[in-house]
DNA sequence: AATACATACCTAATTCTTTTATGTATAAAG
DNA sequence: CTTTATACATAAAAGAATTAGGTATGTATT
């Protein structure tokens, strides 16, 4: 049986930078929990799909991180790039947009 | 830049599966000219993504399919296998669950 | 007659993301 | 002293979709 999970390929991205965006600087690890909250543990962010991801990111300039050192384990936290903040803002509405877009198209059938 | 078609991912099955319970029998290229359609454009369903999509889906019980001779061309129609209908339907509640999660997480960052 | 466009199907190689499965290391709780 | 939570990371494999081809018929244009 199909589950939550197998819808998240392709948002995972935007729905980092959307964190991001919002909450400013944070680390990885708080990414996942914050999601798993947010959605009632109904979105769950593997980290072996995070960690990448966040890598990518920052390789392609649209993330800048930063290490601190927090009772005695290492954060690294990321944050959105100033200068890509308008992409960052079209690509969450291109997602609000499709997002809706799958709604109109799936309601009728229920 | 990012683009509608980047989000479709995992979606795609879905889509299909809540087109062919509204409107009952369907061929693939009908598919991809009515999600046009509906979406202005802006959910593009490949060929080379649909077909491989119906014939998976088939393969594995939950739709049929028969052929028919209009104007010379054949169509391929599918229709679901109505043993699967609670199953389908649960499928596309999950998306749209999904698709709402999407949403409370993304509109806060606008 | 020739050309292009729309209809209608199909598949194969490549690309890309994500899962699954590990591994390391520290702190707190039982 | 063992488990759970915190926090990072990577690598192999799976899987879906894109890209790019191919076949074939009907209709419209030039």
């Amino acid at each position: 049986m199909k589950s939550s999970k197998d819808f998240l390929s392709g948002t995972l991205r935007t729905i980092i930078l959307a964190l991001l965006k919002e909450h400013g600087k944070m680390y990885g690890y708080e990414i996942c929990q914050l999601t798993a909250k947010l959605t009632h543990e109904e979105i769950l962010l593997t980290e072996g799909a995070i960690y990448p991801a966040l890598h990518k990111m920052e390789k392609q300039g649209l993330l800048v991180s930063s290490k601190v050192k927090v009772n005695g384990r290492t954060r690294k936290y990321y944050e959105l790039n100033q200068e890509s903040l308008p992409e960052v803002a079209q690509e969450i509405r291109l997602l609000l947009d499709f997002s809706q877009h799958l709604k109109n198209l799936l309601k009728p059938a229920l």
